[in-house]
DNA sequence: CAAGATTGATGTTTCAATCTTT
DNA sequence: AAAGATTGAAACATCAATCTTG
């Protein structure tokens, strides 16, 4: 995953490339790396993974299809078919929205739950080794801030 | 894309999540608009794109194809089926490196270099908007040590 | 037999069109 | 008519198996 280069330097200065294409290959990097390590310990992809905290931090552990879906930043008509799958696992149910009956609700169920908080070991397992490992606590604030700076909840 | 959150203090503590979260969601979200401005722009994908910048910094333009898969973080295989499209616009060929001839470069052509010109304008138009205008130049640096420190190259 | 690359089957995601409810 | 969600077709990427060259 490049994206721009040396012979950038009229538009993006080092420094600047440096920047992003760091950014770049790090985040890539670590995705992959969290979902092998997902896929192997629990047969799990980190699309599902993301899915499962997401609903298990909502209230109620319940979210609107089209609301799930932009957290999740995918399609609707991705997370439904993905939504299947977990449903079809256990993991998820879903259940239609009494105040606006053209909205379903996604509920993470108890088995739901327990499968995530198995996961989430894995997953901050990698999180530790390959990003808050090698940092110092001020590397950490400091790239906090910029995540904020940049508009990135 | 979330992939941890408030539940996770005791393992991620709060700091920790944001940068992690942050640089997800910060990458997730460029890359997305940077794909759709190339795709509205140009027709083309940032993938396409992607392979095509790294022909360009390759000497004679040119790289393996497994050379170029890694780069570009893609399978051989789905490397394969990318530039054949590419071969079909008329921006990459290939031809069988004389030295082993079970091997093949990818090679940029002059419609593939002139295709490659328009679209880095409006890929660094991007960059430029979502990370170099938003932050001081001290921390473009700062970014850059700490992926370096990170390995990411 | 090992390495570079491709093929075919499989799974996931997107896009356009559709259905239902408001 | 607009919004929430789903469906089917197509695009894209991955995996295992295969072919060719070293």
């Amino acid at each position: 995953v490049s994206t721009a280069a040396e012979c950038d330097h009229e538009f993006l200065s080092e420094p600047e490339f440096r920047a992003w294409h760091g950014a770049l290959r790090f985040t890539t990097d670590a995705l992959r790396a969290i979902d092998g390590a997902l896929t192997d310990a629990h047969g799990m992809s980190i699309t599902e993974f993301d899915v499962l905290i997401t609903l298990f931090n909502a209230p109620g552990r319940r979210l609107r299809m089209s609301q799930l879906a932009e957290s999740v930043l995918l399609t609707p008509s991705g997370l439904t078919g993905l939504v299947a799958r977990l449903e079809r696992d256990g993991l998820v149910t879903r259940v239609v929205d009494p105040e606006d009956r053209r909205s379903y609700f996604a509920v993470l169920t108890p088995a739901g739950a327990t499968q995530l908080g198995e996961a989430r070991i894995t997953h901050n397992a990698v999180v530790r080794t390959r990003m808050v490992g090698p940092l110092t606590a001020r590397q950490i604030q400091t790239l906090g801030s910029i995540w904020e700076r940049l508009g990135a909840v």
